[in-house]
DNA sequence: GAGTGGTCTAGACCACTCA
DNA sequence: GAGTGGTCTAGACCACTCA
């Protein structure tokens, strides 16, 4: 049993909030494992059923916690769903979503160059592993990928052959690293496409491309991946909302 | 006094919020006044005030109401922050965030595009307002913008001379047309800029620019403006955390 | 000091899941 | 039928605002 440790001035759901986001993130449990029920969570910490409600409805808001009614509350496993690639229009004749498939073109041991060792919080010239694929759609290129990763954690993935995988790396990482993504950051912008990339995705050189850099974290906020993604601007459209 | 009017099957926070944004819909309450306070919601519709709460709770996380404690509970007067246009970093030399100057090209009378018209939901050749304008930051053009109005609302606009007000426009839409701005949808993507707005932007023809097409509508969801706006890609970066 | 939203209690009853 | 989350009540007390 834990003690709502927090500050004392902050509300009590406030608290609870902290502390069960905390052992979230020290992996007190598994994704899809259910946490206390709230009857429970009540008695431990002597809330009433209402408080405990207003913090865990905080963590279902931020996407931590999921609630099925008569069965619990449980850890969520991570979807990405609000990845910025689902703004890719890759549609299909009948217009169903589809995982691209994956053509890995390299994978090598290399020391990170300076980018790469600061997004994933390296000393320069650590060494790291670099993925270069295409991901491609009915056999058509749609996005180029470059994915590093800390060899430290990742080396096992050099002695696998990748191709007899399925497209989805961070099964993978899971799998044959035990290394589990919890958060990712993206970031978007636009560039005219270089000779390199414009091969790869099969595009005149100066094409509009979106660049979409992704860094990936654990539940212990530590960096796990930093990706760069380039694909044709012509199928790609963000909207968003506001007021 | 309304009554919960919506489906009896529905909850009755989720009846209390669907009848306050419907009142705020219709203008009920001007932006920036005071709704009633929970007390009296709760008395006036036999509620406990843990369920009003909820229900303005959610109110509040939309962005329709603000809370202010001591004060009362206000019909918030739209702010736009979430608008893609924030991730254009124009910076100052200070860092601090400015609003670009508007500078007017051309406003005139014309009949409505297919596009404009399917945006604004006129039919085919209605009457429309352009406005053709460049956005500047200390000098330099950052943004061009088109905006298209339709004329049966904005034709005060014609009236009067754009060049002696601020550089926004819904203030003046406001002011001038009483027509009041709620909420917009924003999409993004990128093209190669052509001749007329690489000349605008002061850009080479074929560079990469982010362009932003926005639909704003008024309270009660009725379009009333889309614009169209052209921005250097090297200016752009959006940012979005997943999971 | 009157009035507002903010926190919190100690339940009751309902809808749903699962053995 | 036991156990879960979902809704709802009828308050109490606190922090803040404003005349």
């Amino acid at each position: 049993m834990n003690a709502l440790s927090s500050d004392t001035r902050l509300p009590l759901y406030q608290r609870l909030h902290d502390l069960l986001s905390q052992q979230i993130a020290k992996n007190h449990w598994r994704p899809g494992e259910a946490i206390p029920t709230e009857a429970a969570l009540a008695t431990e910490y002597q809330l009433s059923t209402g408080t405990v409600r207003k913090a865990v409805d905080a963590l279902v808001n931020e996407g931590l916690l999921e609630r099925q009614q008569g069965r619990g509350t449980f850890v969520r496993r991570p979807h990405f769903q609000s990845s910025l690639f689902r703004f890719f229009r890759f549609q299909s004749a009948a217009g169903e979503r589809q995982v691209p498939e994956s053509c890995i073109l390299s994978i090598e041991p290399l020391f990170a160059p300076l980018k790469v060792a600061q997004s994933l919080a390296l000393s320069a010239d650590a060494p790291v592993i670099r993925i270069i694929r295409v991901r491609l759609l009915n056999g058509r290129p749609v996005l180029a990928e470059e994915v590093w990763l800390p060899s430290e954690r990742f080396g096992a993935l050099l002695n696998i052959d990748l191709a007899n995988e399925g497209p989805l790396l961070y099964p993978i990482y899971e799998k044959v690293c035990g290394q589990i993504v919890a958060y990712a950051e993206e970031s978007l912008t636009a560039e005219s496409v270089d000779e390199g990339h414009a091969q790869l995705l099969q595009i005149p050189v100066n094409s509009p491309v979106i660049v979409i850099e992704r860094l990936a974290r654990d539940y212990a906020d530590s960096p796990l991946e930093w990706r760069r993604s380039h694909g044709h601007a012509e199928f790609f459209r963000y909207s968003v909302n506001i007021r």
